[in-house]
DNA sequence: GCCAATTATTTACGTATGTAAAAAAGGGAG
DNA sequence: CTCCCTTTTTTACATACGTAAATAATTGGC
């Protein structure tokens, strides 16, 4: 039932009778070995169990094949959707991804990068935590190894290449959408430790004075420790329409998790957001959530384009590292985001 | 500003006047080398930049500190809860945790079990894709490394390490509790690709038997391919209710994104689901998915003690590690399920 | 069937670190 | 101050595989 196991490429050469070296060839690339050997090899492979040893063929090899991948959070469906689209694009080029994500914790975050430097990956993909990133090690990383930021873009780090949504554009189309439906939006913004966030509140301020409406911004207090997106949009506006106010209003959420806590608070006071709502109220969001079609009212949004961003990524991290980069320059490239209108805007 | 670049432990040797193996040792563990040496490294280490070659020391130590973990989904809040609490209880045990994404495919199933042997893994952490798992890769990875299963155990697979919920207990209490507060419940299923939910499906099918109710179950068949959760519960009440069917019923959804996409679906005939609803329709679900609480109605479900199954699973995956287990007798540990009533039942 | 040119295989060395055994250093008692 | 014992450090070898250069095998042309 089960073939005798064997643990190096040395005995699998005696076993089947053709020198290391050929092996070891012939598990880079059969091509590389004369199709006679190659069936033999073949033929003794199939009588026996081995795979070459990971750590061995990396550390010998110009190349690993691996690039490492940083996420800030797991629970969040916008970041799994981007790993996917990452994944996908590097399987595609042959390349092994590490993911490591931080937890929300700058140390684990820093950690992740050292193991990548001292795994000697051909290059790293990360998204920041943000303001409570170590940005040494960032630099660090970036002076050591190919080095594309994903997402969001620390104002200390603008001379990196970065893929990732162009927010003013995006924001800007949701609230010029909001006019032009009903009532200029407030905007529910959230404690500032998000570069993406204050990105977004800048571009509702430029679109709002652009369109000669004075902006509004709510929800920039911490209310609680330890908070979470949907708690904290919650939160705010279980404030706001328990004093009545905000009740006849637009509402442009910083995202869509805050939204998903908008709308619950809506809903708790009787409230039913939506284009042809009684009231006037209404409530959109940011990134196209995956849930977003599924809510009560189905929330209207602005998309990410995250399959873009995370193959753009993977193949400005190949560019980079197979070295035809134009110069230095490091390239920044914004995906526009695109309207979802649904019921609840 | 940037401290000169070491490579090997060699270099750094020379640099600092200390042999080779002492340095190692003392990356191992400080406490090995004398005080005095220890502070002396330190200094010098301070001065460069240095960090030990991740392969290097997996390649030579007896035990690789590594975990590998793989998981069928990233886009399923459940997962990355689980995932959290496995990493979080490996970081604790000092322990890496290297994690693979099988995104649906058996083949990258299985290719990510080929991975971890070849990386002489302490041990594997695994939750399997279902019925499309490579059923021999796994027992071969089991049979060659510390193997503990986690979150769903496919039949062929009974004699395994196992970690989850105990779905007969789970099951059964909303199951109960939905027949004590109103009709017997209908059990809105799917299709039978996933272990859990048969089993699911099995328990309620004994609950309501023992509450001497007929089951009725919806939703096994197939109405799409490529379907997601929530898009298959939205797609089976939406035909129901369109119908007229099951409008004043209790609604036992398999999990809680098929709940969503029912909630979705009742809403959409102006339904609205809850334990003093005008109309008498209830939906409830299982695994107490984050989004839950947000949901209008708020969800009412069986919560899943993720937190308690990834930590069961790596001190579970520790102790065989260390071999200090009784027998070889698989240790199957089942975690009870717990009501959460919200709104929607 | 023989020789040169080409291709395939092997020899020999390199990779960055772990580790057991041997050597050296240190520390305390007499 | 010396000797013995303990703790550190070093020497020497091991890990599993990549790779350039040298050697052997193969092929095609004559």
């Amino acid at each position: 039932m089960s073939k005798p196991l064997i643990k190096t490429m040395e005995e699998l050469s005696v076993a089947i009778g053709v020198s290391r070296p050929t092996l070891s060839r012939f598990f880079q690339d059969p091509a590389l070995v004369k199709p006679k050997t190659v069936a033999r090899i073949e033929a003794g492979l199939a009588q026996v169990e081995y795979i070459p040893n990971f750590f061995a063929t990396r550390l010998n090899r110009k190349s690993t094949g691996i690039i490492g991948v940083i996420i800030p959070y797991l629970n969040d469906l916008f970041f799994t959707k981007l790993l996917e689209s990452v994944e996908a694009a590097a399987r595609e080029a042959g390349l092994t991804v590490i993911t490591q994500c931080s937890h929300s914790d700058p140390a684990i975050e820093a950690r992740a990068a050292e193991t990548f430097m001292s795994m000697n990956v051909d290059g790293a993909l990360v998204a920041p935590l943000g303001d409570h990133s170590d940005q040494a090690v960032q630099m660090r990383l970036r002076s050591r190894l190919p080095f594309v930021l994903m997402d969001s873009r620390p104002k200390t780090m603008l001379d990196v290449d970065f893929v990732g949504t162009n927010h003013l554009q995006s924001t800007g189309l949701i609230t010029e959408y909001l006019c032009r439906v009903g009532p200029p939006p407030v905007f529910l913004a959230m404690p500032r430790v998000n570069f993406n966030a204050v990105e977004r509140e800048a571009a509702y301020i430029a679109a709002m004075e652009a369109l000669g409406f004075e902006p509004e911004i709510i929800g920039t207090e911490l209310i609680e420790e330890g908070w979470h997106f949907e708690e904290h949009g919650e939160a705010v506006l279980d404030a706001e329409f328990g004093q009545g106010r905000l009740t006849d209003r637009s509402i442009l959420c910083v995202n869509d998790r805050v939204a998903i806590g908008a709308i619950r608070a809506a809903s708790r006071h009787g409230l039913v957001p939506g284009r042809a709502a009684s009231g006037g109220l209404r409530i959109a969001g940011h990134d196209d959530y995956p849930l977003c079609p599924y809510l009560n009212p189905a929330l209207t949004t602005v998309a990410q384009n995250t399959d873009a961003i995370g193959k753009k990524a993977v193949s400005r991290i190949i560019q980079i590292i197979s070295g035809d980069v134009a110069d230095a320059a490091p390239e920044v490239t914004l995906f526009d985001g695109y309207l979802k209108l649904r019921e609840s805007a």
